[in-house]
DNA sequence: CACAAACCATACGTAACCGTATGGGTCCGT
DNA sequence: ACGGACCCATACGGTTACGTATGGTTTGTG
């Protein structure tokens, strides 16, 4: 018999619980290492719930992708909404989120999806629509400020080239001020 | 007193051997999937032979990062040797190398490496220690130039950074002639 | 030849993990 | 209140992989 108070509120999970998970563990351990059985556990179930919810681990995995894509293309629609007049401050915006301290998850997820890209097909796929989307977008503004096309396109790819290689940086001891040499960096990008 | 291991020049293989095969499955699929088994059947042996010549899995794995470690420090030391007037050549020739298809495993082995520091403390004193090195020869190359020490020091993050972020994009749709907008941004970062 | 070191195979115990089978409990509409 | 949809636990078989134990084979040396 079982005793209704004995069971602390079990929150059903649902799709959405487990992605959100899995994400989390992308962050943490990128995509090989994020298993079932670790994230049932990691939110307090058993894998008989994620069989449930999921035909197997490459469902959750492209599920992870779509929700990955939907979110990443939503926020860069939303930074790159500039009045005229202001586009090289959305830049720069762009640039600095990129490498903010309180982005640090959301720069995990990127490093470990452009990583789990390097080996399957549908990630690849993910990341090409990103990107497109986010140059398309860096490629606006810089057309707004008056540059020709092949200079907005060279500069939105070197942009977004930096903000993904310097988070994998480790230049720790090489300048005293290393927030000062990234502010010119990024005056050189966007200006 | 005779050297008896002085010519191994067998197909019995030695540790060198072992870490080749290693960095050739770093590449492919990562440090997560390096493992001493798969290793083995790729080499033609079993673990039997790998207990020999390494402690454990992590001996081989601190042994593939200081393999690493020297082969990119002796790379750019090589690399960045630039005659009076030649250094502006050196650079371009420095980011050209890294988006080269011919070094498409070299690169392959650096994103395996930078994503694998991701978790690794090992692996980060790696990268610091080759992220330092290649550092201070660029900046050297650019002071030459005669810039100054704080945009010597920007630029040459500014390189390293771009030339590992486009390593990871896929802007393939982006531009018809991808070639001359990376000229144009090498130029820009350059000179 | 004898012998030891170097090199490798085989077998074993343990653990993590995938996917399936099966059943139990909860909630909702009728 | 009853049947079914929904959510989850348990148990199982199979695979991959780590590390150890043990013994065999080859090679160089006294």
């Amino acid at each position: 018999m079982v005793n209704a108070a004995a069971k602390p509120a079990r929150t059903m999970l649902d799709r959405d619980a487990w992605i959100k998970g899995a994400i989390a563990i992308l962050a943490e351990h990128g995509a090989e290492r994020l298993r079932v059985e670790v994230l049932a556990k990691r939110l307090g179930v058993t894998k008989g719930s994620f069989y449930w919810h999921f035909k197997n681990r490459r469902d959750l995995l492209d599920a992870v992708l779509n929700f990955w894509k939907e979110g990443r293309i939503r926020d860069i629609r939303k930074q790159t909404q500039a009045e005229p007049g202001g586009e090289v401050a959305a830049l720069l915006h762009t640039i600095e989120v990129y490498g903010s301290a309180r982005n640090r998850k959301g720069i995990s997820i990127e490093a470990a999806v452009r990583d789990w890209a390097r080996r399957d097909a549908q990630a690849v796929a993910v990341v090409e629509e990103v990107d497109a989307e986010r140059l398309a977008c860096a490629c606006r503004l810089f057309l707004a400020c008056g540059l020709d096309t092949e200079e907005a396109q060279a500069r939105s790819v070197m942009l977004y080239a930096y903000v993904f290689g310097v988070s994998l940086m480790h230049c720790g001891g090489f300048t005293a001020d290393l927030a000062t040499l990234k502010t010119w960096i990024a005056e050189r990008i966007a200006r």
